[in-house]
RNA sequence: GCCGCCAUCGUCCAGGGGACUAGGACGCCGCCCUCUCACGGCGGAAACGGGGGUUCGAAUCCCCCUGGCGGUACCA
């Protein structure tokens, strides 16, 4: 089994396409056959090597690996012209003020074979004698695709249903070459939220916008691979090897599917929540560039949803957030003083070692002395500490934020109130 | 216009003649947990586009309609 990815090389792998990659490569994988790559692009102009450097940066962040490719087909393009001659000479094309047409029968129909949609008849009245080279001499895309498929000697060709209406014409190319067709299968086209065919107006709709929103390859894989297909009744999460080994074209649905980025927040969530403390470190410090984010990753984790949620939840670990005065007025109220100095004191005061348990005995000890509502003492010092109402738990906060730093904030805190009365 | 594809909760995925009082998940609503926000737990609302057939029986098979989408390029 030889399976190709054919991308055009505009340069951004949008979700549609990532899933056609990943559907390719899972069936490659899966059948122990090759995912060969090759650039979909007969005009030289968009076919920049920095374009087609992007597309296969975002595979490589999928971590979907080719066997072979990618194979540009601009650079085909003699082996285009030579098929082309060859059909002129066997009287299966003819020229038309400098173009070349393929001749189609104006009798019969051709039948397509499709792994997901079963046969498609194609009536010939309804296709026109189709170009196949310009009257400059170079290929279209229907014959340089079916010319590249048959000399890489693809056996599946699995695109997007955008795709369907080409096959009969590519079919024609490769049986008037005397070869047969491979095995087609058309995926469903993927929308927006609106009903509407995805794009950039529908949030991060691109593998490289998904990444820069700080989603989880694994997360974007599993997500990509529902969007269409379905193990069973139940089953919502699959590693990779699942994946490949539960994978068929027989399951593939046959309607569109619509790209919810809330579900994939969701489960993006769940794949961060998973993750090792130190892994997740690791790429939150290539991201932001920073070292030594291990603590707070691991106090953030449970609340994070995309690795993007990390700066806003516990950059205060990192470094002194400013303060939302909204949140400060609010919690900052009458006694709040007294709170947080014997809060203060109470954490000053307190034995080694700095741990969860100890913090919380002290801060709750706060609590039960001046007989207040836990949150009348947690609050004013979650605003004090991070400048923000919302924060990861506030005895896992102290602590990893360390006595030094968490009574300096404190005493900046009791300086500002001080003031103002 | 012509050709083709598609049609189950708002969304994704199941169910492909009787097991359907249509299942799971996201989202939504309510309750619980609780130091905030989340996580988590429990519960709820929510779908077979319409009409004809076939059949003892249809979400499932057939036809028509409607709707959505794609193509109809010397684009890919």
């Amino acid at each position: 089994m030889r399976v190709r990815f054919a991308p055009s090389p505009t340069g951004v792998l949008h979700i549609g396409g990532a899933r056609t990659a990943l559907y390719n490569w899972l069936l490659a994988r899966g059948e122990g056959g090759k995912f060969v790559l090759r650039v979909e692009d007969t005009d030289r102009e968009r076919s920049t090597p920095e374009n087609v450097e992007q597309i296969l940066e975002a595979l490589r962040w999928l971590e979907l690996d080719w066997d072979e490719g990618p194979i540009s087909q601009v650079e085909r393009a003699s082996r285009h012209r030579e098929q082309i001659d060859r059909l002129l000479a066997d009287g299966r094309a003819y020229e038309d003020e400098g173009a070349v047409r393929l001749r189609v029968p104006d009798e019969g129909e051709t039948v397509v074979h499709d792994a997901i949609r079963g046969e498609i008849a194609f009536p010939h009245h309804s296709i026109d004698d189709f170009v196949i080279a310009r009257s400059d001499g170079s290929a279209l895309y229907n014959l340089a695709v079916s010319v590249d498929d048959l000399d890489m000697d693809i056996t599946h060709v699995i695109r997007g249903a955008d795709h369907l209406s080409n096959t009969p014409r590519q079919a024609m190319i490769m049986e008037a070459l005397g070869a047969q067709p491979p095995v087609f299968a058309h995926l469903p086209l993927l929308h927006g939220l609106d009903g509407k065919k995805l794009s950039k107006r529908h949030g991060a709709a691109s593998v490289q916008a998904l990444r820069e929103s700080g989603y989880l390859p694994e997360a974007v894989r599993n997500y990509i691979a529902l969007l269409g297909w379905g193990l069973d009744a139940s089953t919502t999460f699959l590693s990779t090897d699942e994946l490949v080994e539960g994978f068929s074209l027989g399951r593939v649905s046959k309607s569109p599917a619509v790209f919810d980025e809330q579900k994939l927040r969701w489960m993006n969530g769940r794949y961060l929540r998973e993750l090792a403390p130190l892994d997740l470190a690791t790429r939150l410090e290539a991201i932001t560039g920073r070292t030594g984010l291990e603590p707070a990753a691991s106090v953030a984790q449970e609340k994070m949803q995309t690795l993007a949620d990390f700066w806003p939840l516990a950059g205060f670990l990192v470094e002194p957030q400013p303060t939302d005065e909204k949140a400060w007025a609010k919690v900052m109220t009458e006694g709040t003083e007294e709170r947080l100095r014997i809060a203060g004191e109470e954490l000053e005061a307190l034995e080694d070692p700095w741990t969860n348990e100890g913090v919380e005995q002290a801060l709750r000890g706060v609590v039960e002395r001046l007989e207040v509502k836990p949150k009348e003492v947690f609050q004013p010092l979650r605003v004090a500490l991070t400048g923000s109402t919302v924060s990861p738990g506030i005895f896992e906060s102290v602590v990893a934020l360390g006595r030094e730093e968490t009574l300096v904030r404190l005493r900046a805190a009791l300086g500002r109130l001080e003031l103002a009365t």
